[in-house]
DNA sequence: ATAGAGTAGTCACAATGAGACTAAGAATGG
DNA sequence: CCATTCTTAGTCTCATTGTGACTACTCTAT
């Protein structure tokens, strides 16, 4: 059998909403429209929606549930976590970003997917400037000759204080 | 005929390559791998960048120019930009990005180009700061409870501090 | 001679992204 | 009463991007 690759961060953020409770493909694609919570930071299209429900399902993160008339419309595929679906974006929502340019997608997703259910987000935000202590660390010094570091410089700064003003907020902050 | 959509900022990143000299393909994507001048903002496989020099001879803005013995290799095919090809990368070169999100990519590589070829960099910084200037602008105040607007805010900042500092830096800078 | 390394370019496939399309049911309007 | 239109629900197709593996050519070292 082919080896499954990990899910990306769509398909994380999918799983995600779809921990939290039963749904179907349309009300899961709305989140992500430009104007929804998650669409703020990561706005997905419904046709990827559901190709990411299908990944889901095809690793074993989701199943059907069951089929309910729609609101007006054609029946809807409810779709539920599995166990393991849910164990899996647990882990990935209390772990943080290795890089600092995945704070912008990746690490926004898992602050609003934990303020969605009244989750604390303190610990993800303690554990995610641990992980980037060292990189902020390495940007001290004068500014650098090089435009390219100079980038880097500046928008780590930007990022450490960031998490600082987050981590200044206490608990579900 | 099918209208030719807009060039990527790929294809304007090897189009201004090409711009500099007449070359070939395998020479450009040495420039485009991590450890090259280009590739440290923008990596791109070799694939693409012939996909890219396809593309820019499709559209009328590179032609091949001749067949030359390699490196110890086989023949390779040199290209250059044509005068339709470099008035369109000098005119993209010019001009600021729109959104602050791509001055890490599009912007460090009109930098680095302009830099490669010994041109001052002054002009387009100076517009660059103007373009964005509403938008920092715009950010001003209290930090805001959302968490997505936190990091707009504290990212635009950073992102103003470097063209601040790239703007103290006289001409060439 | 032959095995390796660097040069030059191509191929096939997976993943992503955008737009248009089917289809069902409810509301509107002549 | 029938046609139109809106929203819901989901699918299809195509273009673009990204990745790894592949061919082939030339020189060098063993």
């Amino acid at each position: 059998m082919p080896t499954q690759r990990d899910p990306s961060t769509t398909e994380y953020a999918v799983l995600g909403i779809l921990a939290e409770a039963p749904s179907h493909g349309f009300a899961i694609a709305r989140h992500f429209r430009p104007d929804g919570d998650l669409g703020r930071v990561l706005t997905v299209r419904r046709p990827l929606v559901y190709r990411a429900l299908d990944r889901l399902v095809e690793a074993g993160y989701a199943e059907p549930a069951s089929t309910e008339p729609g609101d007006s419309g054609p029946q809807r595929v409810v779709l539920r976590a599995t166990p393991a679906g849910r164990r899996r974006v647990r882990a990935w929502l209390g772990a943080p970003v290795v890089h600092v340019r995945d704070l912008r997608i990746e690490f926004l997703v898992k602050l609003t997917l934990l303020r969605r259910s009244g989750r604390s987000t303190e610990r993800l935000v303690a554990r995610q400037r641990e992980a980037l202590e060292g990189t902020f660390a390495a940007l001290d010094g004068p500014d650098p000759d090089d435009h390219v570091d100079l980038w880097r410089r500046h928008t780590a700064a930007g990022a450490a204080s960031f998490l600082e003003a987050l981590g200044r907020r206490g608990p579900g902050g």
